[in-house]
Order: structure tokens, then C-alpha cells, then sequence
DNA sequence: AGGTGGACCCGAACGC
DNA sequence: TGCGTTCGGGTCCACC
């Protein structure tokens, strides 16, 4: 699932393939990518564009134009784009677009199961569009622990569900918000409002460690997602909880628990990650036996 | 108004 | 073996 380290992986590759390229030919095959805009009209929109930058803000591709237009490009769960010499693409079923540049080269996007979408904004759209949707940019200078407090202090949500909202914080999703919560040894399940200072702090420095690590990693391939040259990320099998229920967590032996948030799968350790209803000081990884059977 | 759950997709995994 | 069912996940939207 492209969240920001993927998303960002993607974007180190395609930036210096398409910074200076103008868009000599494109080809919509998918009317779910555009809509409600015809893709054929979205295609002769995007001919004959110049790629000034290649941005990301969230999980959001931004391929800015010297003309100021931008097309958004999301992967949403199973996009990927492919980079290739003229001719050289190989057969996919799930191929939904082709862009020509003026070097001769292709970049194909496909997706499988075409949640992924590509919308076409003027210049005065841009900056709009992407901040009604997502927060600040956690691995930005300026976000500091304290501006994730503000996001948190009055919702009542559980803390995933605030994380895996792009509002709080831009571009986490399901993987990395388990493996982030792991890190701060926080509970997916706590009501967001109840982190105290140091648990906002811890999970300030987890999120940010835990997104650097995937993008170090290129991010992580579980099934569809590929970077631009066609390889795989390999941040997958260095998750400390996500998809790894009952294998012994890594710090402390006890086996990993699987549960649902948010309508979502959630992987944590119940000996590291204090379930709700501790105190919200008792962020220690060690609680008693005792104290912890009795609220399990 | 904030929170929750369903819809959108479709291949993979699962169950009988 | 084969076929039907369930699962999953980012975002939007309806509903509470």
C-alpha cells in the first residue's frame, strides 16, 4: 500500500526522468482515473505540458507544470508507475495510462484495482486542493511535537484513527501508523486526547523514525507496489508488528496481537502498548501482571 | 460536529 | 478440484 515512503521512493526516481520532459503523448485507458472527466480530454489536456517539478505533499504525487497546472496522481492501494525506454514496455493487463515524453521514454501507470486517480488542477486549484485534504508534512523541519498535540488534544478517537487521518499528519497509513505506535509503545485503541506530553513527544520521533526507515528502504513491496525502475522496496520484512500477528514482538517476546480500528486490521504488542483505561502517565512498557490481567 | 461504517475495486486467500 | 465467500485498504460520503 503506497503510503509516504512509498509515495516518496516513487518520487526520488520519477523526478529526474521527468523534470524537463514535456508530455509528447498520452493515453487514458481507465474512465474510473479521471472521472467524472473524460480521460480522453484530461489526455489532450496533459499533451504538450512541461515538467517543471515533481513534488509530494501526503500520499499525493504532484507533477508540477512550467505552465503552473499540476496533475495530482494518488495510488490510493495498488497503483504503481513503470519507467521504460521506447518500446520496451512489457504486456499488462493492468495498464490504465501511457505518457510519451519528448526523450523517447515511457511512464506507465497501472493499477489493479483502479482506486488510483489522476486529476488535472489550473494553478490557483493546487495549493487549495491538497490542504483542505492533508496536514503537515512529518518529516518537515517545522512540525514539531507540539503541533502534533494540537491535532490530538480535543479528539476522542482512537489514536490510530487520528493517524490514519490525513489531516493529522500527512501521508501515514495503515502500515506505518501500527509500526509508529509500536515505536512510542502507545496503544492503537487510546483516546487521542489522553497522550500526555512524553507520549506525544515519543510518538512525534516514532512516526517521523518509522516513515525515514521506509523511505530508506524505498518503501515496502507486500504485493503490487514497484518503484519506477521496476524493483521492489524492501521495507517489508523489517515491520516490527504490521501482518505479523502472534510472532514474538522484538523487544519483549510477547506475541503479537491482531484486532480491528478504525474498520481497519491493527497489529500491536499487548505488553509494549498498554491498553486504554491504564493511567495515561503509566507509559511504562512494563506493567503488572496483575493490573494488566484484570483490564484485558 | 466529530466519529463510524459502507462503497468503491478485484486478486488472493480461505472454506466447504 | 472447483466454486463461492471473505478479506483488505485510502478516501469519500452518508448517517448517527
Amino acid at each position: 500500500m503506497p503510503e509516504l515512503p512509498e509515495v516518496e521512493s516513487v518520487r526520488l526516481q520519477l523526478a529526474p526522468v521527468l523534470t524537463g520532459r514535456r508530455f509528447d503523448h498520452v493515453e487514458i485507458a481507465d474512465t474510473r482515473l479521471t472521472r467524472p472527466l473524460d480521460p480522453a480530454t484530461v489526455a489532450r489536456e496533459l499533451e504538450g505540458e512541461r515538467v517543471a517539478a515533481v513534488d509530494r505533499r501526503g500520499k499525493y504525487l504532484i507533477v508540477r507544470f512550467e505552465s503552473g497546472r499540476a496533475l495530482l496522481v494518488h495510488l490510493r492501494m495498488t497503483g504503481s508507475l513503470l519507467h521504460a525506454q521506447a518500446g520496451t514496455l512489457p504486456g499488462d493487463p493492468y495498464r490504465r495510462a501511457v505518457v510519451r515524453l519528448d526523450d523517447g521514454s515511457d511512464v506507465a501507470y497501472r493499477d489493479v484495482r483502479r482506486f488510483g486517480t489522476w486529476l488535472l488542477l489550473e494553478p490557483q486549484e493546487v495549493a487549495e486542493y491538497v490542504d483542505a485534504r492533508v496536514g503537515a508534512e512529518p518529516l518537515a523541519e517545522e512540525f514539531r511535537p507540539r503541533d502534533l498535540a494540537a491535532k490530538l488534544a480535543h479528539r476522542r478517537a482512537p489514536i490510530k484513527a487520528a493517524l490514519l487521518d490525513q489531516r493529522t499528519v500527512a501521508g501515514v497509513g495503515n502500515i506505518y501508523a501500527d509500526e509508529a505506535l509500536w515505536r512510542a509503545r502507545i496503544h492503537p485503541l487510546r483516546p487521542a486526547h489522553e497522550l500526555d506530553v512524553a507520549q506525544t513527544r515519543a510518538l512525534h520521533r516514532a512516526i517521523r523514525r518509522a516513515l525515514e526507515l521506509g523511505i530508506a528502504r524505498q518503501g515496502s513491496t507486500l504485493t503490487d507496489y514497484r518503484l519506477p525502475d521496476g524493483t521492489t522496496g524492501r521495507m517489508q520484512t523489517e515491520f516490527k508488528v504490521y501482518g505479523r500477528g502472534g510472532e514474538p514482538c522484538s523487544r519483549c517476546g510477547t506475541p503479537i496481537e491482531k484486532i480491528r480500528v478504525a474498520g481497519r486490521g491493527t497489529w500491536y504488542c499487548p505488553q509494549c502498548q498498554p491498553p486504554p483505561g491504564y493511567a495515561a502517565s503509566s507509559s511504562s512498557s512494563r506493567p503488572s501482571r496483575a493490573r494488566r490481567a484484570s483490564s484485558v
